[in-house]
DNA sequence: AATGAATGAGACTTCATTCAT
DNA sequence: AATGAATGAAGTCTCATTCAT
């Protein structure tokens, strides 16, 4: 929005992005306990008031990484969605692509997910009943298992639930992931697939 | 205050106790940061420099409430499977009774496996191979896995990996519960129930 | 948003001016203390830096608005003097008019004579002896009672001692209407015609 | 309360006496906002965490200065009241009293009086309807001035209203003396016994 | 076994001001 | 004439911990 020159030079990440990464860090090394402005300041060499000018509140600067972070994770839950296929092939590419997600942003994922994010975000709710209507991913997984109940290819089911059960199970393989930090690639690719596998017969009429 | 003469029964609780239990308190009302010395010493009616007498550190006591709780998941999953039963059995049960182990002790659980408690959680490690040698509750989940394949229950897979699947899709949900923290118990019985019915469809032949 | 030709004449209020006023209207409403640079420049839409333009200093702010207002007690009081009429009638005027400015301007009251803004109010000196003939309201209030003690219709004293007397008494009713804020108008004025009654009578022979 | 020695060595005043003088002092010199914690820690050489062990709050601080002084303040009104006298006499002495008792102690009139205390003790309110009965010293006044207007030897008018009167114009005095400071005592005297002088003719049928 | 007092670090936030553009 | 960015100091308060008694 202000950049002096129109080549991406390296140096030219406005501050406020870079105090969003560094915050981003701080919160998934810690918690929203951990993320204090003054460490923030430290990191990044500003002083704990020039964070101010760029974001009004620590409540302001949590919620806008969340937001940011959750936005890309549903970017590309709706590309998978879109690009079609069977309700098998959509689904088993939305555990892999969930997993790699994770596995490659290991920060936001935790900051995101493996937090209570404080007063800001009030955390992610995901096993409330009705969370089908309310959050956009877990509308797009419960049409693709109501359809691929309704094709018989998957035994019926109350669809909420089922996806609920489906996504914990997922969520859970990519905390672990990001979590022990070091599986290695192969392992984590035998793993993803062990578990689609598992989901995918479990859904079996 | 408190009594001086054995005689007394009813207040015979020590002090070390009476400090660990309003500790485990705070910790599960606010989770660690809300466990403050100061705060805790006003529940007992002590001063802050007695609870030092007790406990070297806010990190040993702390230490101790988690330690303590971690005893009682392993002797809870042992119990199960000393009990017997068909290995579908053991497994749902398994897997109830984890979740609700979660549930009732949340702190714990994000202590021992979220990593949320600074020093105290030393790592889990559940994902890298042969951890079903290393480590007791892993071995007798491939144990029962095992059986349930020799007997023709279960498809035949890599038992390891796929006690990880299972695991990893029940600390999901665990996960989950403790991190949402107010999912009321009907829901989570039905979130349980689904998850148990459709890990275990998928393990069938 | 502001204007650039001259021909705009609605908004043609100098920055300053703007800037002035804004300033006024937060020093009344809060104090001092309340009159904070950002909110100031918030309040005027314009950037913090952009005062410091027009004014070198809050100091230099706040003087100006405080000089401005002394300026215009100053004028009151003359004007009371140079419409003439009996002693009595000056005095109780006087008296009524310095209550109304004080309640009407608290801040510029305050700065002034309870030296509650910083290095602004040099330090108004009204016990000394020979006040009278150094500080003009003074000098014209002592005139005032001479005159009326020549015609005898005050008691005969020393004319500046009573002048301090008056003045001390009324700047005692100032100074609590100013501190205490929220006296209604009719309270304010029974209190300053039986303040007024209580010293005319005082100085009766 | 904790005192070592009977015996009251120079070092024997107490650390929350110390810490509540040193805040007296701040307060008076620039009122609630120039009285910080930080300052006040370093004027008596603690930390500032060590003045909340003292008092939970500034509020409770400066709440605990009003009251001291206040408490004084009242001790010596009624100890004038109860000596007996003269309406006039017993008016004259506490005039006197009351400048007297400001004069000697500037910091803690300044503290009491003169400023707008902030959240805590909300400011003395001695303008409003009804303070007669509201407060002590106010009601001794207004008790004085009704037995002399039975007497014949006041006027008649509202007595709380004229107490009002009375209070303001001698608070006026104080407060000049006080903020002057370097009024020498011979001049004072004569201030005053123009001011009783003044105000006692004043009451005159 | 327990206490009162104290500490140094750190929490979030606001302040007046400066500087390059 | 005005801006966005930044700063150092200060604001109140809480933390875990220590020490002499």
């Amino acid at each position: 929005m202000l950049t002096k020159e129109t080549a991406t030079r390296d140096s030219d990440i406005s501050t406020a992005d870079r105090i969003l990464e560094a915050a981003g860090q701080l919160l998934a090394e810690g918690g929203y306990e951990a993320l204090s402005m003054r460490k923030l300041a430290a990191k990044i060499g500003l002083s704990q008031a020039a964070i101010y000018r760029h974001y009004a509140d620590k409540d302001e600067l949590v919620g806008r990484i969340v937001a940011t972070g959750y936005a890309e994770l549903v970017a590309m839950v709706e590309g998978i969605a879109a690009k079609g296929g069977s309700p098998e092939e959509i689904l088993a590419a939305n555990i892999a692509a969930y997993i790699e997600w994770a596995a490659a942003r290991p920060v936001i994922f935790k900051a995101l997910l493996l937090r209570e994010i404080g007063p800001a975000g009030a955390g992610v709710e995901a096993l409330a009943a009705g969370v089908a209507r309310r959050r956009r991913t877990f509308g797009l997984l419960a049409e693709i298992l109501e359809r691929g109940m309704a094709e018989g290819r998957f035994a019926r089911a109350d669809a909420e639930l089922t996806a609920q059960a489906l996504w914990t199970a997922m969520f859970g393989l990519a905390s672990r992931v990001v979590l022990e930090g070091e599986v290695p690639p192969e392992r984590r690719a035998a793993l993803v697939e062990r578990h689609i596998d598992l989901l995918l017969r479990g859904l079996r009429p």
